[in-house]
Parts: C-alpha cells; sequence; structure tokens
RNA sequence: GAGGCUGUAGCUCAGUUGGUUAGAGCGCCAGGUUGUGGUCCUGGAGGUCGUGGGUUCAAUCCCCACCAGUCUCCCCA
C-alpha cells in the first residue's frame, strides 16, 4: 500500500486525532488560514505566492552557505542544468519575486504576505514536519523602528485574534555591519581560551559564526555564557537607538517583551533586530514565530539598492498545537440547509433537478446518489446534519406538494412544489439566528 | 545524525506464558413488514496481527533488519 512519505501527511476532511498523530481537518484548517489572512490584509499587507522550488543558489546565497538549512536539511532536486530546491522558507523567495519584478516601483514600502509549504529534510517530531506550512510577512523598503514595531504588532494580533496570549516574546539587536565584526571578534577572544570546553559544532561556530554559539543549549556552555561580552556594549550608536525606538514603539502598544542578550538566529540574513515569540505548552518546539530585521539579504540576492527589510514567519502546524493546548473551539461544519428524500424512480429524476434549482437560489441541498432505501436516506440525512428533509413520493408528485420535515424539531409540513424556495430559504434564515 | 518507546479491523484498544476458525467498543452496511432520522434490538462486512528475514514441528506472540509513528538529544525556518 502506498502512503504518505516520512514527515508528511494528509489533510483530510475529518480531523485525526489518534492520540500519536493530531491532523486537523481541511475545515479547520480553512479557518485558520482565513483567520491568519483576514489579520494581516487588515494591517494592509497583500498576498504573494512565488514557486514551491528555487535555484538551489538563491537559497545558498541568502539563507547563509553556513547554515544547517543549507548545509544539510534541504530537498534538492538535480535537473542537468541546474539544481533545484524545495522552498525552506520563503523570506530569499520574496525578496528574489521583489527584486525580479522591480515592486519598489509600486512606490512606498511594500507590505506582503505569504503562506504556503515549505520542506526540510529533518527527522519529523512533534510539530516538525518535512512539509511543513508557513505564513509570515515581509516589510520591504521601511527601514525606520516604526516598520519593526509594525511587523511585531501584527504578529501579535493574530494570536491575540485566537485568543492565544499565553506568549512571550523575545527581543535583541544583532547590530549593523559596524557592530557585527566586532562583536564577533569580542566572543572568539572570550570563547579561545576555554577552546576544550566547547562543542564540536561550537567550535565551528567559533570559526563561521560565533554569533550562534549564543544559541547553545549545553549547560556546560551556558555557563561559559553568563561572562561573555554583551552585545548591547558593543551595539553600533545608531542600532542602539533603532533597538530602542522599537522598544518605545512596543511600550506605546502596550505589547510586553523581553529583552534577550542572548537570541541569535539560525539564519545569516538578519541584521539589527530580532525577535521571536514562543509558547510555554508547546513542549520542545516552542517557537510559535521568528522574525527579524535582514537589510543585507536584497543586496545578496542581486539588488542594485539597499532594501530595508524587517519580516517574520510563523508555522502553521505550531499554531495548531497552541490552540489545541488552549482549547480553542473550531466553527463546527456546515449544515446542509436541506437533505432530499427521494422514493422510486420518477421522484430520483425530480429530485435531481430540484436539487439543482435550489442550489442555484444558494441553499446547501444534499441527495442520495446510491438509490437507498427511506430509511438509509433519512439516516444520512441525519448525519450530514441537514436542516430539514425534504420528502417526495409518488403521493407528493401527484399532488405537487412536497413534504418539510425540520430535523430538529420532527415538526413537517407540505408545501407546494412552487413555494419551495421561499419556504427553504426563510427557513434556512430562521434556523441561522 | 544518536538514543528510548510504540506498530493487532476505518478508529480506540484487548488477547495468545508460540499450537486448529484473532476479539470488544465505536464507526460502516442491512434488517426490526406496507413511505420517516437521531434511542434501542438483531445480523453482516471488514484484519496475510507494520514489512522482510531467522529460530521452531509450529510465530501475530521469541530474535534480527527495515519501514512508519512518537519522545529526547542535535538543530531550527
Amino acid at each position: 500500500m502506498f502512503q504518505t512519505i516520512r514527515g508528511t501527511f494528509d489533510i483530510l476532511p475529518d480531523t485525526q486525532d489518534s492520540g500519536s498523530q493530531f491532523v486537523p481537518g481541511s475545515a479547520n484548517w480553512q479557518h485558520v488560514e482565513g483567520r491568519v489572512r483576514e489579520v494581516m490584509s487588515r494591517f494592509g499587507f497583500e498576498e504573494i505566492r512565488t514557486p514551491t522550488m528555487e535555484p538551489l543558489k538563491l537559497i545558498a546565497r541568502g539563507v547563509g552557505q553556513t547554515t544547517d538549512i543549507v548545509q544539510k536539511e534541504m530537498f534538492v532536486v538535480q535537473r542537468s542544468d541546474e539544481d533545484y530546491v524545495l522552498r525552506p522558507e520563503m523570506t530569499a523567495p520574496v525578496m528574489r519575486a521583489y527584486i525580479q519584478h522591480s515592486l519598489a516601483q509600486r512606490g512606498g514600502a511594500q507590505r506582503f504576505y505569504y503562506l504556503g509549504p515549505c520542506f526540510r529534510a529533518e527527522r519529523p517530531q512533534k510539530g516538525r514536519f518535512r512539509q511543513f506550512h508557513q505564513f509570515g510577512i515581509e516589510l520591504l523598503g521601511a527601514d525606520g523602528p516604526r516598520a519593526d514595531a509594525e511587523a511585531i504588532a501584527c504578529l501579535l494580533a493574530i494570536y491575540d485574534s485566537f485568543g492565544i496570549s499565553e506568549t512571550r516574546l523575545r527581543i535583541n539587536s544583532l547590530g549593523d555591519a559596524e557592530t557585527r565584526p566586532k562583536y564577533c571578534e569580542a566572543l572568539r577572544d572570550y570563547f579561545e581560551p576555554f577552546r576544550d570546553k566547547l562543542s564540536e559544532t561550537s567550535l565551528q561556530r567559533l570559526e563561521a559564526n560565533p554569533l550562534r554559539i549564543l544559541d547553545t543549549k549545553s549547560p556546560e556552555e551556558r555557563t561559559l555564557l553568563t561572562d561573555a561580552p554583551r552585545i548591547s556594549n558593543y551595539l553600533s550608536s545608531s542600532s542602539r537607538t533603532h533597538l530602542d525606538e522599537v522598544k518605545e514603539h512596543l511600550d506605546d502598544l502596550r505589547i510586553p517583551y523581553f529583552e534577550d542578550e542572548l537570541l541569535v538566529r539560525g539564519i545569516d540574513y538578519y541584521t539589527g533586530v530580532v525577535f521571536e515569540l514562543e509558547s510555554d505548552d508547546l513542549g520542545s518546539q516552542s517557537a510559535l514565530a521568528a522574525g527579524g530585521r535582514y537589510d543585507g539579504l536584497g543586496e545578496d540576492v542581486g539588488s542594485k539598492q539597499p532594501v530595508p527589510a524587517i519580516g517574520w514567519a510563523a508555522g502553521i502546524e505550531r499554531l495548531f498545537l497552541a490552540l489545541q493546548a488552549s482549547g480553542y473551539s473550531f466553527p463546527e461544519r456546515e449544515r446542509p440547509d436541506v437533505y432530499i428524500v427521494a422514493l422510486g424512480h420518477e421522484s430520483q429524476k425530480w429530485a435531481f433537478a430540484e436539487a439543482q434549482r435550489l442550489r442555484a437560489a444558494a441553499l446547501h441541498v444534499e441527495f442520495d446518489l446510491l438509490g437507498r432505501s427511506m430509511k438509509a436516506q433519512m439516516k444520512e440525512a441525519n448525519r450530514q446534519r441537514a436542516r430539514v428533509a425534504l420528502i417526495v413520493g409518488e403521493t407528493e408528485l401527484a399532488s405537487q406538494r412536497a413534504i418539510i420535515r425540520d430535523l430538529d424539531t420532527s415538526e413537517q409540513k407540505e408545501v407546494e412544489f412552487g413555494e419551495l424556495i421561499n419556504a427553504l430559504q426563510s427557513h434556512s434564515e430562521h434556523s441561522d439566528s
């Protein structure tokens, strides 16, 4: 039997909650995606859709040659002309599109949002799949701290709209081109005497990107970190001011945050302000969303002009886990307005034609395709949670009057064929309230 | 990439201290007389007991490998 490949899953009409695996049903995905889009639109972000595959080179250059993503966690498609990659994230692709289509020419700062699948070639874990789904925003062309605060405000507004308030916003600044080399040098100087205490990965990072050492979780290394140089002592005055102003804006918006000087990111393109939104009830996968400023990315991937940029990305699977933890109740499945129960061949023909008429009048109509017994049809109507059963047999055909049975109250009445649309529409509106 | 746990019907699980036809609940299908669902009763379908090897007279049960899921480490988009 064929099955979904490792780390991927089918989204079925019904939620799969088998204890070992939890995959929300398609209606829940639509609900979540719809809400997310709605909030992002309210902030003025417009959707941008890019291909699922991109040139390997774009990702390598954008995300960074030394990152884990590029070094070992991508799905690569080899073709004779060029290597492609299933996109591991969407920031570099969006930047590519921005440059390719000269979107700066639309004028002013550009606000984009995206939502769709991304891929990682890692071993799957809870809330971490090989095909996963992300949404996020990219705010391009605005370099001021207000843009940073605006991006963060949008992020929190989304989680607020789902009633998820048990979150922690951590924020830091990685500084600018002036700051970075100095601080990296200071870190190297600091760690050099402790070489023998560092793990293999940390030693590699010491060469490639010492900032990443701050990310370590090893308790031994963490104790070293307490005396490590702080980035706040190395920030250029403009970086310092920028961060302070972002914080000031967050204060104005009453958005709580924690300044965390150990917060760094695994992607090379970040510069300046970075942040992460995490939740306590997500187990080992605590991050809901992460982002920051990446003012250098545009030029890294070929822009002739600098592109000031701020953005974040969030995982939909993680959002679902948070919703589950918070006991979020999803809207119930839409009820059919009418289930037509037809008895006999002539009635079936009538029902089939009538269903199309009722649907054209915007009613949600279902009926039996299997020629089953009346009892089976009634059961089906009940299972679908139809509001009413519209019953038609020989008698009704003869009298041109159908039976409308309310499946909630069990009351039923006869209605002339010509009046059905009116009767059913008013019934449907009535039950909605 | 490393380690732990798990894998029996569509779902949740029981079971065989290795031995002829593997069970339950829910779900599904059909009945409970002539055209009425949600409750109830009866019956039925559905499993090569994750896959492949091995040990054995005999394996779903023991051993190994693989696959998948899950948790932890690693890491994080």
